[in-house]
This record gives C-alpha cells, structure tokens and sequence, in this order.
RNA sequence: GGGCUCGUAGCUCAGCUGGAUAGAGCACCUCCCUUCUAAGGAGGCGGUCAUAGGUUCGAAUCCUAUCGGGCUCACCA
C-alpha cells in the first residue's frame, strides 16, 4: 500500500471519529519546499461535509494522525493546509524494498485484448526524413516504449505512402535526367538520390511553367497543362494499370528509399513488428465502402461518388469514393485499420502518430469507422504533434528548405564531439568506443530537446542556435548517469546489504521522494500519450541528485553503513536514469 | 466565415483531475574544483500567467467574450 493511500484512508477514518462525517475523497501534495513536512493535507475541500474553521480541523486531524499512524512523525497546519512529517524509517523501508528490484516502475503486460498497435513515421517514399519526421519517429517510438511499460503489448507499425503522383514525379524526373544513377554509382544514400529527382521534378515543372506563361496561358492554366505534370500523370494510369516496365522502375527506386529508410531508422535506434504499404491498402478501403452502402452508413449521388454525411455529428459530409471508383485517402485508411484488427485480433487500440495539421482527417475516421459499427473504433487515438517550424516558416521539401534528419543527427554527433574532446574525460577509450559515446551523447541531445516539449505544442527549431547541451538537456542527464556510474566504480564495497538504522539527510529524502514517483509518472505518460511527462520527471529527479551529490559526501559519510546507503542510493538513482531514458529512446554512457 | 488548437520571465519550456508567496533551463551578475566527473552546485536579477468579465472559500488551471499565432474545412495525401 502506498503512503498516499494509508494517509489517504486514515484521514477519512480521523474525519469519521472526529465529526461523524463521510469524506468520499482527500486531497493530497507534495509539501512546498518552504514549509517543514513531506506530505500535505488540503483542509479546504473538507468543509463541504464538516463545518468549521480549517485550521482547527487541520490541527485535529494532525493530531489524529500523528497519535495513530506510525509513519506520521509530527505535523503542523498553514493556513488550510494540514502538513505532516513523514518518518525516515518510512522511506528507508521503501528505499530497501525497491533498490533490487530491476523493473521497477514497469507493469508486465498481462491479459488477453491488452496490446495496443502505434503507428509512427509513414513517410512519403519520394523524398529523405527530415527534422519533422523525427519528431513523429521519436514520439510514436517514445510512446509505445512508455505504453509497454505501463503494462500492455506493443506492436509498431507505420503505413508506407508508396503510391500516388509524387511517387511518379520523382521517377519521371529519375528517367529522363538520371542517366541510370544509382545509390552505388553515386555514393548517395538511396533517399537522399530519389529526393533530389524530387527536387528535379519541381524545377524542370516550373520552368514550364514559366515558358507557358510567357506563351500567354494563365497561372492556373499553365500549372495544370505543363509537359512534365501530363507525363507523371500519364506515368501513375500506367501504373495503376500495372504496366511492367513503370511497375519494375517503381520498385527499385522504392528499394532505394526504404534502405535509406533503413539505415536512418538504425541510427536513430527505432525498429517496427511490420509495414503496411499504401499501395496494398488502397484498395482495401473499397469493399467496405460496399458494407457501408448496404447499411446506409454511406450513400451515393447522382455521379457515382459515395459520401458519408457527417452533419449530425456537426461535420460535413465527407467523400470516401470518387466518383470514378478510385479510392481517396480517407477510404484507404478505412480499409487499414479494418485490415489491421483482422491480422492482430488481440488489439485493443490504435495510436496514429501524425500531425496535428490532420485532426481533422481523424476525427472523421474515427467517426466513420464508429458508425460503420466496430466495436474497437473507440479505442482509436489519434497522437497528435505539433509541426516543427523554422524561422522562415514551415519547411519544404521542394523549396529545400528542410532539415535533413542524417545531417541533423551528424551535426549533433560532432558538437558532442567536440565538446567531449574539450574536456577530455574518455581516456584510455579507443576512437571506436569514443565515438559511440559521442553518438550517444548528440543523439540524446537531439532526442531530448524534441522529446521534453508536449507533443501537441509545436516546436520552432532555430538551425542557427545550436541545441543546447547544458541545463535541461539530455547531456546533462546523461552526465549524472555516468557520474553516478564514476561512484559505483570507485565503491569497492559489499553493496548487497540493508542498511536500516540512519538518520536521513534532507537531499535523500528527497531523492527517495522523487524516486517513489517514478511508477506513476510512466502510468500517467502513458496515459497522455506523452513523453514530455516522462522526461520532466527525469529532469527533477537528476536536479534532486545532483544537488545531493555537491552537498553530501558520499564516501566522506560519517558511518561504514551510511556510506553504502548513499552508495546504493546513487546506484538506483542511475537505473532508473537509464530506464526513464530508455523509455524515451535515449541510451546513456558510462563515462563522458 | 465555421471548426480545432495554442498564448506563462528577454529566449526555450514545467505547472497533475482548481489550492499556499507561479517554477526550471538558457542569457546576464556573484560565489564554489588541494575532497566522489564543474556537461555540475549555491545564490541574485527577471512575471499584471494575452485582455476583460464570470463561477468558487480559492483560478495560470473551469466558463464566456475579445485580441493575437498556428492548423483545418479538396473527387491532394
């Protein structure tokens, strides 16, 4: 039972003795800083059922509760606040019951219909990741790292936006001025050679633009009529047709991109349980269309398009088939998901990690999927992020105004690098090892700065300032970790051992206040779908053990058995470091 | 125009289902490495929580309106 709750109970059993009155629930805080005592007992809400002045009802059922319950030591009362000290056995108790446990603060998964598929990344396969795909990739990794240790089966996924006209454009510009490149002839990796024919494509279109305008065609006229747009459509009917040779072209410039894919997906440290392409699901989406007809879920008009009406709900209507039969986006993701509870029966939700620019698109899926009567549709969630911005604005990938993700991460790398070379405390490391700590340490800094901003704010990333490796950083949190790692090296100590008998020194108290927090907070993420939980979290934690770590000496203690208490302290401080880390994607080094 | 969302220190962000004098980091200013890793610690400066009303014993938090930023309302994805 946790100390919240025999506080908690034991006040409603003081209330009942005290004034005959039934309190339903106790409100309890953590005790500001500048007052003596560890837990608080808001009076205020109390005086619904019991009549009275706060501070003697404070100061009755402080009285109580010192008298009755062992962990409360003493108490005092602030105004309507009744704050209680808290016993170092208390902590010490829970500090001993904890520190050998290695899950601690992780749930087994257990149960049948538990799992939850999370789906995050689905890039267009026409272009490189950048800055915003990172930031899905590493919030949809975070998040289903978090709700498995909350205690449910995880599958990632992501859907692979193979097909379409932007597939086409970068293949069409591929064929007539590539002159049969390849990521070996180039060097280049496979997405970063197919987005720069992206790119192409956008060029070549726009000075034919020009050229028509000049000819005398409007704006619009132009941009629909130009050579190089008639021929990518041209390119997707035969696609779409299955035409051989557009078919064999589209699956080797794909390949190209999912190994670029690959290779940023292994750096960044994220994995999948499977894919789903576009270009099989697009089709899906159409037989339930069909259901839907039958059912009077969807209707038809006079041209052939099926619609849904929305109205009802507030919306609009909402097309879900064109009128010449082709799927659009929204029937492709009908069919997705539907397709997606067949092959994992056991799921219970979905979590779609995509921006917020689509809350919309959701919302109305979500609805459809409701009415066309799935039972699980209102298990669905849509994770929604804010975009990340620049200065300039937002960022194209055909204006080139993008982040690259490879770039991202390499210049990251190498600012750790740098400083790391600065101070010079991996000696005796080989170049291999440094540079995997310098990789571990630009990533986290990367991951970090993403990472601790909730998700749904959006993110304005200045190129210019560097990120920061200092304060409220991923470095710096790394830095405790193998700071505390420095401390159990030098411990040449029989660790294995309880120690009881001490008196505690403010910091570890709090530090084992802190740590008493943990299983909670990874609940609490998990149930906001928010890793900014997480890593706040982190950050106190680390503040708290630092400022333990400069006041109070570790092996400077007084006594045999102190010294091993704060050695054994600074070691579950560092394994929950490393786990909260790990929840959030980011490894940490044993020296740096 | 309709809908959604955000607005907290010069900058970047916390602030749990309403609770004590609104907290961190960066930047700026003082101190602290003959002692366990100074990517650190101790302290200072800095806020009318966009604005105006309302609900409440009590509001940054809830409600309404206004202002300002973002997104969205396609037979694009």
């Amino acid at each position: 039972m946790s100390l919240q709750q025999i506080i908690s109970d034991k006040v409603k059993v003081a209330v009942d003795k005290l004034y005959g009155a039934n309190l339903e629930s106790v409100e309890l805080q953590a005790t500001r800083k500048e007052f003596e005592g560890d837990v608080t007992v808001v009076v205020f809400p109390m005086l619904r059922v019991v009549k009275g002045n706060p501070v003697q009802i404070g100061e009755a059922i402080g009285a109580y509760l010192t008298e009755n319950v062992s962990e409360v030591l003493s108490f005092n009362v602030v105004k309507g606040f009744l704050n209680l000290v808290i016993s170092d056995s208390y902590y010490i108790n829970f500090f001993n019951g904890i520190k050998e446990d290695s899950q601690y603060g992780f749930v087994t998964p257990s149960g049948d219909n538990n799992s939850v598929m999370v789906e995050y990344s689905s890039p267009n396969t026409n272009k490189p990741l950048h800055l915003g795909h990172i930031r899905n990739i590493l919030l949809g990794f975070s998040v289903a790292e978090i709700i498995k240790a909350s205690g449910k089966k995880v599958y990632k996924t992501q859907i692979i936006n193979d097909r379409g006209i932007h597939i086409c454009k970068s293949m069409l510009a591929w064929k007539k001025y590539g002159n049969q490149e390849t990521p070996e002839s180039t060097g280049l990796k496979g997405d970063k050679l197919v987005g720069n024919y992206y790119v192409k494509f956008d060029q070549v279109y726009k000075e034919e633009i020009a050229e028509l305008i000049a000819k005398g065609k409007t704006e619009d006229e132009a941009k629909k009529k130009a050579p190089f747009l008639l021929e990518a459509q041209e390119m997707l009917r035969k696609w779409e047709s299955g035409d051989a040779e557009v078919v064999k072209l589209w699956e080797m410039m794909n390949g190209w991109v999912y190994s670029g894919f690959e290779q940023t997906y292994k750096t960044i440290g994220v994995d999948f349980d499977s894919y789903y392409y576009e270009s099989n699901t697009y089709l899906l989406g159409k037989d339930n269309i069909e259901d839907g007809l039958n059912n009077g879920v969807f209707f038809k008009k006079e041209d052939g398009s099926v619609w849904c009406d929305l109205t009802d709900e507030g919306l609009d209507e909402k097309l879900v088939l064109r009128s010449d039969g082709t799927a659009v986006y929204m029937t492709q993701d009908i069919g997705t998901a539907i397709q997606r509870s067949k092959d994992k029966p056991d799921v219970g939700g979905m979590i779609y990690t995509v921006g917020n620019e689509q809350d919309y698109h959701f919302k109305v899926l979500f609805l459809i999927l409701k009415k066309l009567g799935y039972e699980w549709a209102k298990n669905l969630h849509h994770l929604s992020y804010g975009m990340v911005d620049l200065p300039s604005g937002k960022m194209k990938s055909r204006e080139g105004t993008v982040v690259d993700a490879d770039d991202l991460i390499d210049e990251m790398t190498k600012t750790a690098s740098e400083i790391s070379e600065d101070l010079g405390k991996l000696e005796g490391y080989t170049e291999k090892e440094k540079e995997a700590v310098y990789k571990k340490i630009g990533l986290g800094a990367l991951k970090y700065y993403i990472l601790k901003v909730d998700p749904k704010k959006r993110i304005l990333f200045n190129p210019e300032e560097s990120v920061d490796f200092q304060g409220n950083t991923g470095p710096f949190i790394q830095y405790t970790y193998a700071r505390i790692q420095a401390i159990m090296r030098k411990a040449n100590f029989e660790l294995n051992q309880v120690v009881v008998d001490i008196e505690l020194h403010q910091k570890e108290k709090e530090l084992i206040k802190q740590l008493e927090l943990y299983p909670e907070t990874i609940q609490n993420a998990a149930n906001e779908l928010s890793p900014a939980i997480l890593a706040n979290y982190t950050y106190d934690l680390v503040k708290s053990y630092n400022s333990f770590f400069q006041n109070v000496s570790i092996f400077g203690a007084d006594a045999e058995h102190e010294k091993v208490f704060r050695v054994q302290l600074s070691g579950l401080v560092g394994n929950v470091i490393k786990s909260a880390f790990s929840l959030l994607g980011i490894q940490v080094p044993k020296r740096m």
